[in-house]
This record gives structure tokens, sequence and C-alpha cells, in this order.
DNA sequence: AAGGTGCCCAACCGCGTGTTT
DNA sequence: CAAACACGCGGTTGGGCACCT
């Protein structure tokens, strides 16, 4: 059947329509077509008036305070965008579904949350320790320790890291370190060392004037993001009342354990905390680094003969000075979306890397 | 300047549920 | 009771626009 006009309303449509409405209200929307003179289903009038015609509707952007309140509201409803939209008031389900899809969820991908369960994405953490545990053992050495002499490292591996195509590999093991401040410790947990990855020993062994300049870019990117936002980006967003428990299970040396819990501690003022705390474990098979077993040694509790380190803690407080939440992690990650073939990429090349240096 | 690309959002579609006949 | 109809919801689409190259 039909014949019906499909589409776009024009205003002479929305007039009629609006018309009609305030004489007579819409009582029943599938004989209102044909009463208001449109050529249109009952169903299209519908949905014209409730999404865009009703005069309560509020349109415009988004405020700060808005955003914040959809997420909330997400991390609770879920999907159920006309029981959000009930406590926006103007907002229609329709207008905030395609806000959260157009925007929000990106910023939360960006920010390694993920926006379907609001806690930290847990590819990520397995994508990460994948691509951690493809490394040479000599380069992973390189690249998480403090204490590196580029003499020591085997020309061949060397020569072959050069020459591969690393060059893409380093960019993600950048972006894999500014992504999330939950992978940043879990370096620090994975490699007992206090240090965030040793650019500085990586850029040695590149050699390249070009990277080094990247490298430095970015770690000050990565400096002026932690000290612009800290972690209230990650209470602000539904972390605040949750625990988070990751393990991680390197392929070569390492296992451990990872927990965020909120706490509120009044001697530090009182203000809401992020704990972070963690355990790491080696195998006893371990053929890993000198360095990195130097490291761990450091950690390594005398008294303790098993192969559990001394839990570690570190406590993040809230920045008072965080600007926009978001735009940091723009500035960062680009528009790109992290999506998981994205993630897995990251790893196929890890292990092509690793293939390569197998002997 | 023109063609390509990606983003945004209004509108559509299909489905589930409630109501009427 | 069931078939038909009405409505609301969530997922998806595609036209228009802005921005690149």
């Amino acid at each position: 059947m039909s014949g019906l006009k499909k589409g776009p309303w024009t205003p002479e449509e929305d007039q009629k329509l609006v018309d009609y409405i305030h004489k007579n209200g819409h009582g029943n929307w599938s004989a209102l077509p044909k009463l208001a003179g449109l050529n249109r289903c009952g169903k299209s009038c519908r949905l014209r008036w409730t999404n865009y015609l009703r005069p309560d509707i509020k349109r415009g952007k988004f405020s700060e305070d808005e955003e914040k309140l959809i997420v909330k509201l997400h991390s609770l409803l879920g999907n159920k965008w006309s029981a959000i939209a009930t406590r926006l008031p103007g907002r229609i389900d329709n207008e905030i579904k395609n806000y959260w899809n157009t925007h929000l969820r990106k910023k939360l991908l960006q920010m390694g949350i993920d926006p379907v369960t609001h806690r930290p994405r847990t590819d990520h953490i397995n994508l990460f320790n994948a691509l951690i545990g493809n490394l040479p053992p000599q380069l992973l050495a390189a690249i998480t320790s403090n204490y590196i002499n580029i003499n020591n490292i085997d020309m061949n591996i060397l020569t072959n890291f050069l020459f591969s195509d690393t060059a893409q590999l380093i960019h993600q093991i950048q972006l894999l370190q500014n992504s999330s401040l939950l992978v940043n410790s879990l370096i620090r947990n994975a490699t007992a060392t206090t240090s965030p990855l040793n650019i500085e020993a990586l850029s040695q062994i590149l050699g390249s004037q070009n990277q080094i300049q990247e490298y430095n870019s970015t770690l000050m990117n990565n400096q002026q993001f932690l000290s612009n936002s800290s972690s209230d980006s990650l209470t602000d967003f539904g972390l605040n009342s949750s625990n988070v428990h990751a393990e991680f299970t390197h392929a070569n040396n390492f296992s451990g354990k990872l927990d965020y819990q909120e706490i509120n501690d009044t001697k530090l003022g009182g203000d809401q905390l992020m704990r972070l705390s963690g355990t790491c474990s080696t195998s006893s098979s371990v053929t890993g680094s000198e360095n990195q077993m130097k490291n761990i040694s450091k950690m390594h509790n005398e008294n303790n003969t098993s192969d559990i380190y001394p839990k570690q803690e570190l406590i993040m407080q809230p920045s008072s000075a965080s600007t926009s939440t978001f735009e940091p992690w723009g500035q960062i990650m680009g528009d790109e979306e992290a999506n998981d073939s994205y993630w897995r990429d990251i790893i196929d090349q890890a292990s092509r890397l690793h293939d390569r240096y197998s002997p």
C-alpha cells in the first residue's frame, strides 16, 4: 500500500502538525494524519512530534553536568534511553542515544573505560600483557629497566629490531603507555620497579633522532595529562563506587593481580582516593633479564621465601586542577577509536616481531 | 575547485507489550 | 481467547554537512 510520504519533514508539514495538535491534541495517532491533512503515517507524525516539535524539548549542546549524569545513569541502567531521558528535563531519548553513540562512548573508550561495563577495559590489560609477553626478553628489559646498558644487548637482536617494522609497534607501546593509568600501574607491578617505561633507554636503542623527538613529545603530553587530570577522570565516571580487580599473566616471566579500591582516608583530608594495590610473582623457571631480576630482588621481602612479592600500594589523590576531563585524552589518542581489532593488530605485530627473534 | 571521507543526527524499522474489539 | 490495532523503545540507516587531500 502506502503512497505515504517518508523522509525529512518540510516546514509546511511541521506547521500542519503543530496547528492540529494545538487545536485538538494528538489523541489517536493513526487517525491524526488524515484529520490534519498530512500524507504521513501516524507513527511518523508521533515521532516528529515527540522527538522534535514538542514545545518542552530542550535543544543544543549538552552541559558537562548533563554528560556526567548520562554516564552515571547509563552505568546504572544500561541502554534504557527513555529511562535515562526522564532524569534529564527537556531531553529526549533519541537525542541522548545519539549523543551517547557519537560522543560519550568514544570518550570512555579513549579513557580506557569499557562503555558497556563502565570498568577499566580488560582488553587493554590482556592485550598489553600479550604484547609485553611476546617481546624478546632483552628488549623488554631495556624498556622497563632503570639501568640500561646498551653494550649488553645482543647486536643481532638489536639489528633485527632496528630494521624491523618496529616504528609502528613502538608507537603502539607509547599509546599503551598513555592509554590509562591502569596500564602504567601494571607496568610498575609487572616489572616491580617504581618507574614507567624507560623512554630514554628505548631512545638509545633506537638511535633515531625522529623517534627520540616523537618520544619526548609523547612524554610531555603524558606528563601534561597526568598533571592536568590525575585520577579524578576515573572517579568522575562511575568508578568511585566500584572495586576493580585485574589479573595478568606474562608469557615468560610474570603473573600478578591488581586491585582498585575506593578508600576514604581521613588522614589525607577525607577526600575520596583510589587505592591501587598489586602483587607480583615469578615462576621458578624464569630466565628473564638480569635487570628485571635485579629490580625484582630489590622489592623482594627477605623474610618471605615464596615467590610472592610484598604488596605495593600506590595512592592517587584526585586533582582539583582538572579542566576538561576528556580533552587531554583526545590530545593524546587523537580521534582514533581504540576498538578490538585495533588492539589485536598491535598484538599481531608483536607476535610477528617475536617470531622473527625466536631461535 | 572537486572529489573523497567521516561525522552527526533526524527519521526509519522491527519488535515487544499493552489495549481494544 | 485471540486477532487486530496502537504505542513505545532501542537499534540502525542514510542524507547533509564539514573537513581533508
